[in-house]
DNA sequence: AGCCCATATGCAACCGGTTGCAATAATTTC
DNA sequence: GAAATTATTGCAACCGGTTGCATATGGGCT
């Protein structure tokens, strides 16, 4: 049916090989089997098959695109970006979802039988048992969004999440409130432990503060919902740090719900700064996660990690930063304490 | 590297043949002979290559997943049922991201290149070209979201936008809104047209009802934000049907800027019913495009066309459903008109 | 014209599987 | 127990390309 590259070789009158380097950049033919060839192609429509390059090759120009996070609106943005940013550099994503996976073997299987040159995994919840499962496999990995450590095992990007907990408690400090809470997502997240690390961390050096905590079920509008009724039921605190925008919208909902308001009766302050967050009805203050630079920079690292596969994990640590919104208090007039 | 058929049948003392049947089911092998195998393989970890057994059987099982959607969060959830529903029937979604494609003739030689089995398009504004080149290279086409005919020329799967036009129409007569309005997506799309046509016919018969109509120039909040507030600094409407569920959250953000209130001063009513239209601070009264069914009958239309590939192109259309909420004024006491 | 070297081309083997066909082994049938 | 079936197995060719090696081919130089 569509013509292979022996078709292309007889209607050129030329070896099989002839073709083969035609279409490959850097080969060894001359400038006119190449033009005879190229006419031979577009006659027929011919365009060569990757898969069956890819076999003495060894290289598919597949990437894996591996997450879990199907439900937080800030993923279609990375999906967006990741997927760009590989076609970019002629590269493939294979989608792959996780949601119901809780074996790496299974996916790695999955990915040795499709033969991924590497493998981005995009995921601030998966457990890190799965990228090192496809470092194992010896693909190269890099996990965006993951835990950032001092001696990575694969290639990391994303935000530090302890500073980040840090930066939230310094907000709330310099804004005077003494009761404060932190709102988690999942509790069993390495992003969620190290957030409240930071987060407490810095407080703990003001005895006087009083910090409560408290976890979602799931980064989604109803569970941050649940969770901040749940607390409004108790004595809330007069501000949260929430896991996540869709969560602090959530909490927002509870707290709208029950006739109060924001921030004047409790402060709200997110982290991601999804494009709903500056929506002029929600409004959120939040910690910016700087998605462009993460995807950036793990596109550019697996890039460069295809070429060398032997280069040393490395992490990649980028910088957050807090826009302010109205759903904290404004700061105390310049002067205080 | 990585073990291949050889070495499993070197290990095994077998035949190379005897170890493709032994992973092929409905092949001709025997109970022990497979058992042979299966210890061979176990003991060396190997797994079968897909790509190279798609050289000979002419399938790679990856389905192309093919949007430009990127920036409604609507699609995410699309996405996710998609890659979800493709894996639980044994295919790999090829992500395709179309946002900056102009040129079906690039996606098809793309799409050949890596021999997909067959395509789903999920978008509601890609032009039909994309669809038609892909059916004309010879590959199996869904087009999920897409315009359904009378005379589909391929298989589309969607809602009737033309219906969907009149059900707003008919809930906003209803109401007893005089003056209504339709602020639809991208003026180009198909969708967007049908939705007018449908609106408009069914207001044609009532002369005393004003119906006016305009266009964001996308699916986004910013758009439908910048779109309303263009329209109230001129005479607004007092009810709009907007082309989706975004861009009515944006003319909602527009209205309360200008310190009016929904559905008091404007009604609206969206489309698509997103998660975050039913979030008790939007609240959106909305129709609701039934996703999940979308999806999975995709699936399976692709699914039974990949085992037929003559299958005759087949519409399938989904009724929507409004879904009451707070964004338009209650309707009169019975027994009226 | 003759020689040398660089460049282009073709041959044939190979990548990792599948499959038609013939040969062999295991069952059935009588 | 022998013949006729039927189920298994291996051989070898093939899927659509790539690539090392040997053989042209052509140009430059003396």
């Amino acid at each position: 049916m569509t013509p292979t590259l022996k078709d292309v070789a007889a209607r050129a009158g030329v070896s099989r090989s002839a073709v083969s380097r035609a279409f490959t950049d850097g080969a060894s033919v001359s400038a006119k089997m190449r033009k005879i060839v190229e006419k031979a192609a577009e006659d027929l429509g011919y365009s060569p098959n990757a898969l069956a390059s890819s076999l003495t090759t060894g290289r598919t120009k597949m990437i894996g695109l591996i997450s879990n996070n199907f439900h937080n609106p800030i993923f279609l943005e990375v999906f967006d970006q990741f997927t760009r940013a590989l076609q970019d550099n002629g590269l493939r994503p294979l989608l792959v979802n996780l949601t119901d996976e809780t074996d790496p073997a299974h996916s790695v299987r999955m990915l040795r039988q499709y033969s991924v040159d590497g493998v981005v995994v995009a995921s601030s919840t998966l457990p890190p048992g799965f990228a090192l499962a496809f470092r194992d496999a010896g693909l190269p990995v890099v996990h965006a969004f993951g835990r950032v450590t001092s001696t990575p095992q694969v290639h990391v990007v994303g935000i530090d999440n302890i500073e980040a907990g840090r930066l939230a408690a310094r907000s709330l400090l310099a804004r005077g409130y003494r009761r404060v809470g932190f709102m988690g997502g999942p509790e069993a997240a390495s992003s969620t432990q190290d957030r409240l690390l930071g987060f407490a961390g810095e407080l703990a050096a003001h005895p006087h503060i009083a910090v409560s905590r408290s976890f979602a079920a799931a980064y989604s509008f109803e569970a941050g919902r649940a969770q901040m009724q749940a607390l409004l039921d108790g004595t809330p605190a007069e501000a949260y740090f929430c896991g996540d925008d869709v969560l602090s919208i959530g909490a927002l909902s509870a707290i709208q719900d029950r006739q109060m308001s924001v921030p004047e009766d409790i402060g709200i302050i997110g982290l991601n700064d999804m494009a709903m967050a500056g929506w002029n009805n929600i409004n959120l203050t939040t910690i910016r996660q700087p998605i462009r630079e993460i995807v950036t920079s793990s596109i550019e690292l697996i890039t460069t990690t295809l070429r060398d596969p032997a280069r040393v994990p490395e992490a990649r640590i980028f910088a957050c930063q807090i826009i302010e919104r109205g759903t904290l208090r404004p700061l105390p007039a310049t002067g205080a304490d």
